[in-house]
RNA sequence: GGGCGAAUACCAGAGUGGCCAAAUGGGGCAGACUGUAAAUCUGCUGUCUUACGACUUCGGUGGUUCGAAUCCAUCUUCGCCCA
């Protein structure tokens, strides 16, 4: 299959310099971008998910950026689904299109796929979480071991989430979950290529810190306070939402809110970085050598299109 | 000037003769992860070592003791109280 259409696949760490970047990437190739954020996505977290803003919207037209509303279900497989049926689009007009952000399953649910599986229904999803809840870790361990035995094995036990969901699965497929995950990786009919950005720890660190009181200032906490009422849904048990929505229970001060703030984006930040790490297709750079990274875009865009040969 | 109290690993803070390289929390570091993933979970955190293990620590110095973070003396610093 000849590949002409390249995906360009912008990821790094939170407040690395995507935005920023990924602008650049898409103003000089005259194209669209793709966010591949789990949290952007929402419409009413702009400021805490330091969405890119009105004005850099206006500069290229973004998909997947404040589209769903807070209650909306979603996840990586969602994500998959839609970007692999809005690309042709894209394609159609575009031979480059950029995706931009750190969610680092919804990166790889685009760019390697993810197994079929069924979409839980909130009666199963709430029957087996009050299982776990009334009955406790070793409740659901027991049931798994019984639906799914080969998964009950690799399966970390101690996570919660992970046997939850293998016991949705079950459930409602009648089938083990291992005999479900075939974890092949699906071949796309376009070309990816993957630019990671990285700087040195403490300059990334000082950069999240910084941009967080930038947040504020932008009335971040004003933000919080409008989506309070919703704080129980999963598109707000995000890093610094969860910590303001305690200062504004009164279980914790601003300053500490804050400083909780920056040190689970800091946390966020190395988890990205440990993902990313190693996936061996990434090529690095830092987020200033503009000039690298573009020259790096067009040997590679050069150097497998079938077009030059012609 | 006198009296009392405190000093423990990056920080906070347990430990008051052997089970102490030293609880716990924070912070830091490393990692797992195919389904709400900005989620969820795990390991390490005196030094050397893959490990077994070895070595050096609990403000300084000197003692007591088979054995000290723990007891004694003294010095230093900090806090409180009386002058």
């Amino acid at each position: 299959m000849i590949k002409e259409n390249t995906l360009i696949v912008l990821i790094g760490p939170t407040g690395i310099g995507k935005t920023e970047l990924s602008l650049q990437i898409a103003e000089k190739y005259k194209t669209e971008i793709i966010s591949s954020d789990s949290r952007q996505i929402y419409r009413d977290l702009p400021i805490g998910t330091a969405a890119p803003t009105p004005d850099q919207l206006k500069r290229v037209k973004h998909h997947f950026i404040g589209t769903l509303s807070l209650n909306q279900y979603y996840s990586a497989a969602c994500f998959e689904e839609e970007v692999i049926n809005l690309l042709p689009q894209l394609f159609a007009t575009h031979k480059q299109v950029v995706m931009a952000g750190g969610s680092m399953m919804y990166v790889d649910a685009v760019c390697k796929g993810i197994d079929e599986l069924p979409t839980i229904d909130n009666d199963t999803r709430n029957s087996v979480l009050e299982k776990y809840q009334q009955e406790g870790l070793e409740a659901i361990r027991a049931e798994l071991k019984l639906l799914d035995p080969s998964y009950y094995k690799q399966v970390d036990l101690k996570n919660h989430k992970r046997i939850i969901h293998a016991i949705e699965i079950c459930r409602i497929t009648g089938q083990p979950y291992s005999s479900l995950r075939t974890q092949q990786k699906k071949e796309r009919p376009f070309r990816i290529l993957k630019i990671g950005l990285q700087r040195e720890r403490e300059e990334l660190f000082n950069r999240i810190n910084s941009r967080v009181e930038i947040m504020m200032a932008e009335g971040w906490l004003g933000e919080a306070k409008k989506v309070y009422p919703f704080r129980h849904l999963n598109s707000l048990n995000t890093v610094g939402y969860k910590e303001l929505f305690q200062y504004l229970d009164g279980t914790m001060s601003l300053t500490e809110a804050i400083e909780k703030i920056k040190r689970n984006t800091r946390v966020y930040a190395k988890k990205q970085i440990t993902w990313f790490k190693k996936d061996n297709s990434i090529k690095w750079f830092h987020p200033e050598q503009t000039n690298e990274i573009f020259s790096y875009i067009e040997q590679e865009l050069n150097h497998t299109c079938p077009n030059n040969n012609i």
